[in-house]
DNA sequence: TATTTTTACGCAACCGGTTGCGTAATTTTT
DNA sequence: AAAAATTACGCAACCGGTTGCGTAAAAATA
């Protein structure tokens, strides 16, 4: 009956059946070549017998995994695991699997990743790119063997791929805008890696905002890190002991904001009064701080089922060469850090 | 030279190099039996045509996949994170990839979860528990083929795996004592579903501290929900508008902990005077709430690398029948939500 | 120089499903 | 009743590496 310590196979279900494991096989697909009564008691054994298919095998053979996988710096990110359950939300709908892997935003690490993830002959890639990440051949297995990529919120023009991602650039202008039309007339940017399309995009919006409203652009004013919450407070103590302090702040992230918001608090400052901050983002921490952190809402979700959308389209069609961009929508969400009193003049709603 | 289509393998390489394919394999994996040169030349061939292993084929031939499989409730929480971090650390020590999967706290899911990692041949298994979760026949197939299983936090004594977990009885019970002895007198509890060993051990703890310190056991003052943001604010309300309400609550999450702060402030109740608030977990959130939530912190990141230890472990010595169990301590981190003036005679050092 | 040992490699089976093609048996059509 | 079509299944190759066993050539030993 069942061999001494290995799995069952189709071979111990034919054996058992005197049917050739073709049969098998294709009984338990519901192949229509087989009769009815022939799949009825070839799954009836397999359930007896304790069958479990190996993919490994079929997977092999049918040079198909039924599987995305994905690249990420960090799980442990509000936004990160929402992406991730847009992705596993689709690919689930389709019966397709999908693989995690974290590069914790270094360069080897997804270096690593990327040949694994190949080497398992994933049906497709989502990569949202690593801090340290600047070169970008890792992925050229992906790209020559015309398996889908699509870069996801941290993409590079380098790497041509299919793009799913905010307008960074529409976001700064707008959180910077917000700041204005609260009353903040020397304005601050925590950013990140200037390397990073979504750190240059907010800063970019940040200083074009800055531009238009003629308020004068403070290089001291801006001050790069990587956004941590204790490098968050390190560059809010450096603003605040500024000669000529700012009093206004834009984050391109939560955490850091949420340092700042501490750190301003701790030192007598008053929140949004003395000094408004925005974020970016919507991490639920953003409403947990005090007061409320004003912040930049990301749709990460759909970017998710967006990016696996594609990718399951490309199983179907093959791969286009034509690459193509999907910019989702951010907004601002309005919240006590920067809800303070402003002159009329000063009050005018932000465009979209 | 490359197909058409098709990625390279050995195959090609032989060709190239006009060799068998058996040499190139054992080339590219530096066997002892193949001469210095040619797997220099071996090597450089392969690297000059592009070939990726076919890691699909090695594992289907091999019956090994070098990958260790997790599942989890949900990746976003911090504790999880930490987890996961602790398991990769380790695995990829020794070359293991890891495939994490979400359950979502759904039977169903975390029955097909196990299915298809078992389908994918993984060479071990770490789970914790979904929280709908009561029959265990899904991992059978694991137990009886031999592939280490390993229960980590949420287990089940149904389950007979391995397992690395705390004692949360014993937490349950130093986070009631803390309360205790701040100088309540009055705690409820904020509990999970009593068929997790996590919440009834806790709420167990709870129990047991309340009896040893001669306090009376109100069964209006415990309150079971799935410890939501949402749901803790309803808990609280609940609990808050009690014609006799509590002054201390011992929450089995620091979710509905916090949503417990916010809820009593905002309807000014003084946190801790009024009522001091224990959470579970050390999250994030639990620093940056107003004021500062003591909670119960967990060796996550070590409970990860210790079951992740005891896999590889099993990978070499084959796996024991005798299951063993890991537990792991925990530590009451007190902040500003528990901290009061008591009376000196209810103050005392709580035990280990 | 003859014999033994070592080195370096190839043959062919194997891992466990999948699939194109062929065919005996049964059913339908004329 | 003979021919054509359909049904239900098996054969054998295949996916791409891996591995036990065998062996010719080179090196070491006698």
């Amino acid at each position: 009956m069942k061999k001494n310590n290995k799995s069952i196979t189709i071979y111990d279900i034919a054996e058992e059946l005197k049917v050739s494991p073709t049969t098998v096989s294709r009984a338990l697909n519901d192949h229509q070549s087989i009769s009815e009564e022939t799949t009825r008691s070839v799954k009836k054994v397999a359930r007896k017998m304790g069958y479990r298919p190996n993919s490994v095998a079929s997977n092999l053979r049918k040079s198909k995994t039924n599987t995305i996988g994905v690249i990420v710096p960090l799980i442990n990110r509000p936004f990160i695991a929402s992406l991730i359950s847009g992705i596993e939300d689709t690919a689930s709908q389709s019966d397709y699997n999908v693989i995690i892997s974290q590069s914790y935003d270094s360069y080897k690490k997804e270096v690593a990743t990327a040949h694994s993830l190949y080497s398992s002959r994933v049906d497709g890639l989502i990569v949202s790119l690593a801090m340290e990440t600047r070169k970008y051949d890792h992925f050229q297995a992906f790209l020559e063997n015309k398996i889908p990529l699509i870069s996801v919120d941290r993409i590079a023009p380098e790497l041509e791929t299919d793009c799913v991602a905010i307008d960074n650039h529409a976001a700064g202008f707008k959180a910077t805008e917000h700041l204005i039309a609260m009353g903040c007339r020397r304005i601050a940017h925590l950013g990140g890696a200037q390397h990073r399309n979504i750190y240059r995009g907010r800063q970019q919006g940040y200083l074009d905002a800055l531009k238009k409203h003629g308020l004068p652009i403070d290089e001291r004013l801006v001050v790069h890190s990587k956004l941590s919450m204790e490098e968050g407070k390190e560059s809010t103590k450096y603003l605040l002991n500024l000669p000529n302090p700012p009093d206004g702040i834009f984050s391109a992230n939560d955490s850091a904001a949420v340092s700042a918001i501490q750190y301003a608090k701790h030192n007598g400052w008053h929140v949004p009064q003395d000094l408004a901050i925005i974020g970016f983002n919507d991490d639920p921490i953003s409403s947990i701080i005090e007061p409320q952190l004003t912040t930049i809402s990301h749709p990460a979700f759909d970017m998710g089922k967006i990016a696996a959308q594609q990718i399951l389209r490309y199983q179907d069609y093959g791969h286009v060469v034509q690459s193509q961009t999907t910019v989702l929508k951010t907004e601002v969400i309005v919240r006590a850090s920067t809800r303070r009193n402003v002159t009329a003049s000063a009050t005018h709603r932000n465009s979209a």
